[in-house]
DNA sequence: CAATTGTATCAACTTATTTAGATGTAAGCA
DNA sequence: TGCTTACATCTAAATAAGTTGATACAATTG
């Protein structure tokens, strides 16, 4: 079950945003760092496009997956990140029902 | 224009929450003290309702009325609130246009 | 197996949000 | 006009959220 509060607070920081767009619009991977042909977005890249430190990205994408708009992909060393659609979609679903629009 | 992670800020809070909720099936305010016949929900009725103290009121409906889910109605003395249903299916239109949903 | 790499978590700190109580202001009423 | 009522705003305090640097741990690599 959705849980409109929760993912609204998801929603509700710009860099969480940022990021859910960036997951969105995602290529493969050009690190030559990590594993190819792979789903998702890995940390590096989310570092790296917003200049921001591993601590930083790691609380920020566990807030989201935790959200649930966000799936978490482990690939041994790595952790991928993909976009949950479903979830958003589940999310403005409800958001018609409750307020009846 | 519509702005996503303020929206989604002022839905972020449960109280807030409840308050839209509480507007969407509001019936016309019982209290002596009120004009009747006036759309809208008062302070008073959202006092009452969630046992808070007035300032506690104020400053969530200047949150949700700064974010346009809310519109306020001054009334002489009184100040009513309607949920803005369309800034809700605004919202909802633009989560699902940027995220091509 | 030792060194390296990627991520998680912790503790300390900073910043933002929420709350309560006090005070201000303007409208309505005796 | 003076009193009351409804709401706004301010300040201070409490709580929550976000940031950072350090450390821990597990997977990978040489």
């Amino acid at each position: 079950m959705i849980d409109i509060v929760k993912i609204s607070q998801a929603l509700s920081d710009p860099i969480r945003h940022k990021i859910l767009l960036m997951l969105l619009n995602h290529k493969e991977c050009t690190s030559p760092r990590c594993p190819t042909d792979l789903v998702g977005v890995c940390n590096c890249e989310i570092m790296e496009q917003f200049g921001m430190i591993q601590s930083r990205v790691s609380y920020h994408m566990k807030e989201l997956a935790e959200s649930g708009l966000v799936t978490e992909i482990p690939q041994g060393k790595w952790k991928y990140y993909d976009l949950n659609k479903e979830a958003l979609r589940e999310y403005i679903k409800e958001l018609g029902v409750i307020f009846q629009l």
